[in-house]
DNA sequence: CAGATATCGTTGATATTGTCAATAGTTTCG
DNA sequence: CGAAACTATTGACAATATCAACGATATCTG
């Protein structure tokens, strides 16, 4: 079915305590690898509720941007979403041939293209959040309305590092 | 320098207040973006740190596991890191070209391969981890002690659901 | 202002990773 | 025993990542 990424790295085992018994050496405790492997199943259930209509995350992710009053240009979208310049021009170039998203070139820097949703582009996105929101719901069910909020700040700070 | 895969899925942006002005539709608080997002800072940071050892995220999970007393097969490795079976072929084989790892054909059912460090992967793990572990150390470090023992722990159960 | 320097999007080449079907060897179950 | 299920492996193919180079702008510096 689906399946995912998963890239993992761990960390002391020092603090005895925290492992069952005297398991495996790292790796259940280690944030990054919880994180990767909490993306993963994330990941997978997110591209499986979006292929519906036609989405993946990232692109589901490119054209949700492109709803946004703030008008990202290609560069910021890429920087957003931590991608190569050039894959953001695939996957525009792809929304666009769908008539999903636009590309205007941004009159205060000719270089740039600003990339806006088209009407279908918003009414896909709207129907689209919420498949992604009840594939979501399926996967943090195990957590409580507050430990998903300290989680999502929690997430915050590591996503979006301040120095 | 580094990049990194980012995958990332929205949500509602109900609850209006939680968005600084009326800016971005909701990526900024959707906890998969987040986890995706967070996930490619601290997959770059840790594959930057392996890389001196000649390692990946990917190929370290491994040596990791196979020094673990749970003497994982190859199958119990690719489901835990959400591997196809295939790559973890390919990965042993890399490992065990270099010496760091051998297949034993499990006693208990020949059709499995046991995976185990050899002492040169053993010595190779405890120095990889060491660079892995700083490398989590700086990209973390906007983190209380608690507040990553919070973390680690919503996350384990998003990484290991339940039913 | 001119020329050097940097940036944005794009293309294309190349490597890495993901996905899937098919297989031989084993085990398990009826 | 024979059928069905499972393990590792291979190979083919699709998707993604990475990087260098380019034309079109913009910005900076003297």
């Amino acid at each position: 079915m689906d399946s995912a990424i998963i890239d993992a790295m761990p960390k002391p085992a020092d603090t005895v305590a925290s492992n069952g018994g005297s398991r495996a050496p790292a790796l259940t405790d280690d944030l990054s690898f919880l994180l990767a492997r909490a993306n993963a199943i994330s990941l997978a259930a997110g591209n499986a509720a979006l292929a519906t209509h036609g989405l993946k995350a990232r692109s589901y992710a490119v054209l949700l941007l492109t709803t946004d009053d703030a008008r990202p240009s290609q560069r910021e979208i890429a920087e957003f979403l931590r991608l190569d310049p050039s894959q953001v021009v695939s996957l525009v170039d792809d929304l666009q041939s769908r008539g999903l998203v636009e590309r205007r070139t941004d009159p205060a820097d000719r270089r740039a293209n600003v990339v806006v949703a088209t009407d279908a582009g918003r009414q896909l996105a709207a129907v689209a959040r919420e498949s992604a929101r009840s594939a979501e719901e399926q996967v943090h069910r195990q957590l409580t309305p507050n430990e998903r909020q300290t989680l999502t700040a929690l997430l915050r700070i590591l996503a979006f590092p301040e120095p």
